[in-house]
DNA sequence: AACACGGGGAT
DNA sequence: ATCCCAGTGTT
């Protein structure tokens, strides 16, 4: 959970998730939609996907016993060298260093590297120089003392080097250059996206949920149906050209006629590069009810009651919880 | 080597 | 608005 996540995130799921799944047996028996629903909204999928497969490998293949050996962990689904490092130092005492963010730079501050310290070449060096310097005595304090140091004192922004207990030897800081080191990473640029969502009622208290089946991404994921908005001649934000994309959209997906009625919601969600400005609507599907289908994704009428046991993203979310506050 | 992956915290 | 987060897997 914790890979690319901060602590503070992860502390809203991991008890959860703990009391929901204790062991590794547990876990690996557990069906992939019920670990991904406790995950959802913390992004990174795949890390839920490995984690699951991994424990059934564990107990097929290592008889439910956790697996000590370096090699054995990175054969691992979702255990790269980083997390490896942490499992053996820090549940098993190994002397295994750990180079995360936090490490990185500390190690560039201290060493006043000022190159991009994410090619490889740095990358190289930075893990060997944590493998001289983790301790033997204590693998696990060293490697959570250092990642604690770049979190709490060794900051991105404003180091507190009168905080440090290494300033003394910190070149970065002797330069002065403690704010300038490592060396800021090139934003991508950002791409800007209008999406329009879909809350399509049935009268009968029921939405239509459509799942995602065949997508690589956030695969079996439900979702309201929504649209991206063409970025060339953009409808644009008022109301009414939006509703009338949505419309032919949901033609066009379902086969049949729908009426939109009114905006419901309108948020922004940031995903990796993408500033998507989402837009939901509510909607009527014109005729009978019953037979509605889609070819692309599998489709479905829902209760409020049913939504539980629904694995949702978070936009699905966010309109969901829009939806509850009326 | 570069990229995609999610969502949110902090400045 | 920007940078980053107790990284990993794929291309």
């Amino acid at each position: 959970m914790l890979q690319q996540t901060q602590v503070v995130t992860v502390l809203r799921y991991y008890p959860a998730f703990l009391q929901k799944f204790p062991t590794i047996q547990e876990l690996a028996r557990a069906s992939p939609s019920s670990v991904l629903a406790r995950w959802a909204g913390m992004g990174y999928y795949s890390r839920a996907r490995n984690l699951h497969r991994a424990a059934r490998i564990i107990l097929n293949r290592y008889g439910g016993e956790f697996p000590q050996r370096y090699e054995d962990l990175r054969s691992l689904p979702g255990i790269g060298r980083y997390t490896a490092g942490a499992i053996l130092s820090i549940a098993f005492g190994q002397r295994y260093p750990v180079v995360d963010g936090n490490v990185e730079r500390v190690l560039a501050r201290v060493m006043a590297l000022r190159g991009d310290v994410k090619a490889a070449p740095y990358q190289k060096y930075l893990w060997s120089l944590a493998g001289q310097l983790t301790s033997r005595r204590s693998p696990s304090d060293f490697n959570q003392g250092m990642m604690e140091l770049g979190a709490l004192v060794c900051l991105p922004r404003q180091p507190q080097c009168g905080l440090c207990p290494v300033k003394s030897m910190c070149r970065a800081r002797h330069l002065n250059l403690e704010s300038r080191i490592p060396k800021p990473r090139r934003t991508k640029t950002a791409q800007y996206l209008h999406r329009l969502a879909a809350v399509v009622r049935d009268g009968r208290n029921r939405v239509l949920l459509v799942q995602r089946r065949d997508e690589e991404l956030m695969r079996d994921f439900w979702e309201f149906p929504q649209f991206d908005v063409p970025a060339r001649g953009d409808p644009g934000r008022d109301g009414r050209d939006s509703s009338a994309f949505l419309g032919r959209s949901l033609h066009k997906r379902f086969g049949r006629e729908f009426t939109i009625s009114h905006p419901l919601c309108r948020f922004q969600q940031n995903i990796t590069f993408r500033r998507i400005t989402v837009q939901a609507f509510e909607a009527q599907l014109n005729g009978e009810v019953g037979r509605l289908q889609c070819d692309r994704m599998p489709c479905r009428w829902i209760t409020a009651r049913a939504l539980k046991d629904h694995l949702f993203d978070s936009t699905s979310l966010k309109i969901l919880s829009n939806l509850q506050n009326r």
